[in-house]
DNA sequence: CTACTTGCAAACGTTTTGCATAGGC
DNA sequence: GCCTATGCAAAACGTTTGCAAGTAG
């Protein structure tokens, strides 16, 4: 079956190869906010011949095009998400490293008349928020590699 | 004269060596959000000796003490900022890849009340809003790699 | 048939680290 | 005097790229 990413592929002009539909599949069936190692983790076992570099390749080429969205979340590597109709924000768990999307469209309309306030055009944002869960005592932030911070 | 930042450090029980306040006097003297390569190449020029490990090493120590702020506006280079009281914004010119900062204490106490409906307490948020000068027509996003986009 | 895409490995820019020495307290 | 901070150079890390071979349209 033929997934969304790889209809917007098509609609964008995209030649439509063997590797970009694996990882347009992995892209689709994934939660969450996968990194480009984790990508290719996915797609390379369901095609062990598809390259690092080719995963790399593929994710700059759809967010080129406006299908995928490159976010830091607090982490070193880039994580990517599909893209949506409108913004939505991360709420990330610095004990967890896990991440709650939200939406917040009031919130959104606020950022666009701040920035028109200061003689701008909104052309993106990015909202990130890092917390911790309520009732949970202050403890080591992050015991291994995984949670993020500001 | 002691700078701001030399004071959070001894109240920080941290050794006040010669790198160290050499940096802190970079840090406060300078304004805007500087990478580490341009603090050391200021900390360079008031002491030659001053390496750019060291800068690595001490704007970890003081982010780490709460002294400043790591952000990364867009760019691929971490920058830095003191700490304040109260979060702020930054408004990213794409044109010109200027930061304006901006205070809107009412849209922090509504993250905060964003993340408590999620169970959360917000500890730090980040907002950057990425946008065109109203009145400038569309152009080629970045003439050169100083620019930032989403 | 042609132009674009791929895999590989090597290069890249940023950040971190191991080690011997220097220096704060 | 002890223990941490420093400089240097090398390593690590995520990402990009040059090139020859493969493949979609």
């Amino acid at each position: 079956m033929e997934t969304r990413i790889e209809r917007l592929c098509v609609a964008n002009g995209l030649r439509m190869t063997g590797p970009r539909r694996v990882i347009a599949r992995v892209l689709s069936e994934v939660n969450g906010h996968p990194d480009v190692d984790e990508l290719h983790r996915l797609a390379h076992r369901l095609d062990p011949r598809i390259s690092l570099a080719t995963v790399y390749r593929t994710v700059r080429l759809f967010e080129q095009h406006g299908i995928l969205e490159r976010r830091s979340l607090g982490s070193r590597r880039a994580r990517y998400e599909m893209s949506g109709e409108h913004d939505h924000f991360h709420l990330v768990d610095q004990d967890s490293g896990q991440v709650i999307e939200f939406d917040e469209p009031e919130t959104e309309l606020l950022m666009r008349k701040v920035a028109a306030r200061h003689g701008f055009e909104l052309v993106s944002l990015k909202i990130e928020l890092f917390g911790r869960r309520l009732g949970t005592a202050a403890r080591a932030p992050e015991p291994a590699g995984e949670a993020a911070g500001p």
